[in-house]
DNA sequence: GTAAGCTACTTACTTTTCGTAATCTATAAA
DNA sequence: TTTATAGATTACGAAAAGTAAGTAGCTTAC
C-alpha cells in the first residue's frame, strides 16, 4: 500500500492496527498473556491468519512470543510496552462503538 | 466476517473504521467538506475504491453527499455528526503513531 | 456540428489477501 | 504402532484491492 502524503504516521498506524483482526487480537491480549489456542477460541479467526498476524505483531514489537518446552508444547503471547500503549487507542474505538453503533 | 463473541461492538467498529482507507478518508474530511477529486488527490487511493468507500460511509451515516448541479458538476462530501464523533478516535490513533512509530 | 475538456464515476482485468480444511512436527502415553 | 495434543503450515478457491481504460452529461472552441 502506498503511503498517504497527508499523514504518513496515521497511514502506517492504520496499516498495522487497522489490518483485519489485529485490533481484536490486541484487545484480547489486554486480558493478559494467552496461548495460541485461547486466542483462536476467543475470536472467529482461523489458525492460519492468527499465526500470520501474530508474526507481524511480533515483528513490529507489539507482541512477545514465549515458548515453554513442555509436552505438549505451550506457547504464550503477551503485549510488549508498545503493545500495551495501544490500550487507550483500542478503548477509544470501543467507546465510540458503544455510543454510535 | 464473522462477529467476535468477545466484543461485538469493537468488532463492528473495526469492520467499519478499520477497513482499508476508511480512517484516512475520515481524517481528510476532518479538514472540512471536500470534493471527490480533492480526496482522491490527497490520498494514494484510486477512484474505484474511493467511490466504493464513500458509498459505504454514506450508508453508515458517517458521510454526507451533496450534489451541486453546476457545470461541470460538483459533488461534496462531508462528515455527519456521527462522522465527526470519530475525530477523537482518529486523533488517538494519530497520537499513538506519533509516539510509537 | 464535432471535437475536446471537465468532473464524477464505472467497468474490465490482474494481483493480493482471506477463509476453510487438510497436513505437518515433536513428544509422550496407551 | 497407533493415538493424542498444541502450534503451526500448506493448498486452493473466494473475496477484496489495485490499475487502467472507458462512460455520462454538459460546455466551450474551432
Amino acid at each position: 500500500m502506498k503511503e498517504s502524503a497527508l499523514c504518513p504516521r496515521l497511514s502506517k498506524a492504520m496499516e498495522l492496527v487497522g489490518k483485519r483482526w489485529t485490533a481484536l487480537i490486541i484487545y484480547q491480549l489486554l486480558e493478559g498473556p494467552q496461548r495460541f489456542n485461547a486466542i483462536e477460541s476467543a475470536l472467529p479467526i482461523s489458525g492460519r491468519l492468527l499465526s500470520e498476524r501474530l508474526k507481524e505483531l511480533e515483528k513490529e514489537g507489539i507482541v512477545e512470543r514465549k515458548v515453554f518446552s513442555e509436552v505438549p508444547i505451550r506457547v504464550e503471547y503477551n503485549l510488549t510496552k508498545k503493545g500495551q500503549s495501544l490500550e487507550q487507542t483500542v478503548r477509544e474505538i470501543e467507546n465510540w462503538a458503544k455510543s454510535w453503533l
